[in-house]
Parts: C-alpha cells; structure tokens; sequence
DNA sequence: TTTCATCTTTCCATATTATGATAAAATAAC
DNA sequence: GTTATTTTATCATAATATGGAAAGATGAAA
C-alpha cells in the first residue's frame, strides 16, 4: 500500500503503516485482530507494537472494548504542528482574507491516503453544507472540487490506483461514477481549478485550486464552497483568481 | 525522561522520544545536532530514525535549512483524533455551552510533559489576552489556572519534580516564583479548582477545574478567562459551579 | 578564494533487538 | 457449561537495527 521508507527500519515502517489504518479506520478504533488482517502482520508483533505505542500515548486503549485509537499525543501533536511553519499556520492569513473578501465558506484540504481531509475551514455567512462537514472530516479522493483540483494534478498512474481503490465509495454519492470523475479530472487539468455547480449536492457550488509542494506535487487544496442561487456571470472566474493569488503567495513559502 | 515502555522496543521507544523533543521544542524546528544531543543517541541512529519518519510524513524537514519539525501526518492525525472519541469531541459540546451561558472565552488544556496545551477554544464576547493564545499554544505547567489545576492533582512526587524542571520557565511571568506557585496548588486542593485574579496578567482572570481519567490522574482541564472588570461576588463559585456540572458529564463518559 | 571547523550523510560488520511459532489466558458465543 | 474466538505471554532464532568510522556538505573566518 503505502511505499515503504527508503533506508529501511522495518519496526518503524510497520508502525507508520498501523497508525495509518487506525487512523483512516473506524473513529471508535479498531480491534487487534482487524489490524492484524488489514495489515498482514503477525498477530504477535502487532499486539507487541500497539501496546508500545499506546505507552507512548501515540494511541489510546478502550480497555472494555479491547479497541486501538489515535491517542491523546495526537490531539497534541496536532494542535502543536499547526503552530509551527506548517500547512495550516501558512494557510490561516489566506482562509481569512478569502473569507473576507467573499463572505463565503473557505476551506483548507489535504490528501492523506486515498482520501482528502478537511484540515481547517472559515465559515461563511450563510451556512452551507459541505462534504467533509468540518475539521477533520474526510471524503475519497475524487469527489468534491477540493478533492478533484488534487487528484488531478497527480501522476496517471497514480489517479488511476486512487480512483479504483475508491470506485466504490465514489458510488455512494450523487451521481458520481468513475467515469464521470475522469471527465472531471480532464476538465480541471485545462482550467487550472475544479468546479462543482450543484452536482454533488443540489444547490451547493464549490471551487477549488491546488497546493503544491516544492517538487510540484499536490498536498492540499483551498477552496470555496456557496449557494448555487448565489451565481452570477464570472463568479466562479473571479473566485479562481482570488485562490489563483492567495496560493501563489503561499508556494513563494515553501 | 519518559518512562520506557514496558515490554521494549527500543527502536519505537527511541522514536517517539524524538518526536517528543520535536513537539516541544522550537516550532521551527530542530537540527539532527541538537536532536542527538538532546536524545543522547547515536548520531546515525538518530538520523536514521528521523529520515524514516520523514519519509512517512510523520516529520517534515525544511532541506534548506536541516531542520526537522511535525509533518503533515500529525495534522491529519489531530484532526482525525478530534473526531473520534477522544477528549476534543467529548469536550466540544461543553465548551460551547460554558461558552454560551456565560458568554466567557473558555478553553480546554491538556498536560504533556511539563507544559500545559491549549487544545480547544472558544472565543468571548469580550476578546482577552490569555496565556496560551490560541490553539496549540503552551505554558510550563504551573502558569495559570488551567495548568495549576491540573498540577494540584497530581502526586506530591511528580508536582516536585514538575517544579524543579519548570522553576526556571516559571521565573519569566509576572511575580510567580516557585514557592506561590506551591501556595497556589494548596489552595486549588482545598478548593477544588484553581482561581487567578489579575495576578499574572493585570486585568484579567481565570477559573479553571481538572479532567480526571479512569483512574482519578488529571489528564486536561476546563476553563474560563475573562476580566476582572467584569467581577462581582459569587462569580467565581458560579463559574466552578458550571465547570463541575460540565466536567461531571465528560467524566461520566470515560 | 582558501582553510578550518562543524554538522550531515553513508557504509558495513556485529550483536542486540525484534520476530513469530506456540501455548496459555481471557472473552465471547452457543 | 462447553466451544470458538480473540488477546496476552514466552522464548529460541534469525533478521534487523546499531554505532564506529570515514566521507561529504556546509558555513565561518582569514
């Protein structure tokens, strides 16, 4: 699944591989044996690693339920990491003069596996529904705008892998086969930006633009999500331009 | 420093001391010297360990300048964990209402190590200075009435070697050696949650009561800051009074 | 620019550490 | 109460991480 570390430290890489399913697993957490199975390791040196992580409180133990979460070090982690020179801290300035400019909802997403997370978001004066609902939510890669404009600038070979390992779950939204995310994919490689104008969910509009680190990969996207009857000629062109603007001061950070 | 995990796996162990003397250190960053130094590791152990955590995300590194801070994993990981059913979510609702019938700035610490983290917020109506500034900021445990109340209840024997550790730290805020912060844990035992009157910052109070785990150990607290203007008699004993109701709710749920 | 000192990265033989087969204990299901 | 499933613990073995040493980078001072 996800590409083993270089120089090799099987322990570490074996860790790296078990925070990432319980993470993107069921938020009550998971039980030893449905780490063992999705992992493939042996059940002993599982149960031996979790328990070490759980010392660390990199993870946490419902006792009663015998289940294996993120911990409370995470919370920490996390809330610390966005202090630092990070995405979020680079981001807030921009969410915030978008917000301003535009009174509309704002958000910042990220891909992590074969899904995009909502990492930080301003809300707008109305109150739209969003995909991801808030922080911390998460779709597959592949549907919604903010998730598309990544997916899109990505290797072929890669948006291939991703968009059949998640042909079921796109399944689950609106009108959203496969197909219909290729198309889209297309669409957004010309445009720069990915739109959705009412046809996720009936009555929202989105559009969003791509972050992309120094070696030119996307790592995040930061977008708009409004009111369909908000649309006027060149709104959607003219938020482009505003992301357009906001992005490219932040990839000057990088 | 931190106890090691039972039944050993030195290389996690070692990891994830690293990742605490990342956490804790300068957001910007820590170079492979200092981190060897800090560790007392090997400096090819040590290099090898953080390239691999690197390699997961879990570490970033600016390449310009060699240093090692949080990686993106750690956000995605904290918004993940604020989902489930950790202390964020538990604590989500309990905020805004403490937030809403008292129309006070309120926020949610946690303890790590010896610093006290901001891990949630909500604003006032009022905006005022507090300690931690936002989410993710930190004091040495010790400073203020969030980090005191949970300091007040934890062994004699960690509140004394928390001391010692932050004596220093504690000197840089205003008029708090180490003797009152010892006056102002004996005060909080007796009273059962901790109380700052424009001590430390002119101008402005807090109130503040600890979160218990399952086993009675202090794990984060509830608080409240807001001006001393705004005082009148029985305030305080009203405050507290809402953060026992609130705090009873969330304990009740572990 | 050149020199020197400091810090980072790679290499590789070694033995320490993690591994996993097995069995025991604890739960859950029947 | 019995059986099936899942979680812990044990321990000899081999694969893995270790750290000394040396090469490469980087940056400061002359």
């Amino acid at each position: 699944m996800s590409v083993s570390s270089a120089g090799g430290s099987q322990l570490l890489d074996r860790a790296a591989l078990l925070l990432d399913l319980i993470a993107d697993g069921n938020p009550e957490g998971a039980t030893l044996k449905e780490l063992v199975d999705l992992s493939g390791l042996n059940t002993a040196t599982c149960h031996r690693i979790l328990n070490t992580l759980v010392g660390h409180r990199l993870l946490a133990r419902d006792d009663k339920r015998k289940r294996y979460r993120l911990g409370a070090k995470m919370f920490i982690y996390g809330a610390r990491a966005a202090r630092g020179p990070g995405l979020i801290s680079r981001c807030e300035m921009s969410l915030a003069r978008l917000r301003k400019k535009t009174g509309e909802t704002t958000h910042l997403m990220a891909r992590h596996n074969h899904d995009s997370i909502c990492l930080d978001r301003r809300d707008g004066e109305c109150v739209v529904q969003t995909l991801t609902g808030s922080i911390g939510g998460s779709v597959p890669l592949g549907a919604g705008p903010g998730s598309i404009s990544m997916l899109a600038f990505l290797d072929r070979e890669e948006q291939e892998f991703i968009l059949r390992a998640n042909a079921a779950r796109l399944g689950d939204f609106r009108d959203l086969p496969v197909e219909k995310a290729w198309r889209l994919i297309e669409e957004t490689r010309i445009r720069g930006y990915a739109v959705d104008i009412g046809e996720l969910i009936p009555g929202i509009a989105g559009v969003a633009m791509p972050i992309r680190n120094e070696a030119g990969v996307p790592v995040a996207s930061l977008g708009f999500t409004f009111l369909c009857a908000k649309m006027t000629p060149g709104l959607v062109e003219n938020y482009a331009a505003l992301l357009r603007a906001e992005i490219d001061l932040i990839e000057r950070r990088n």
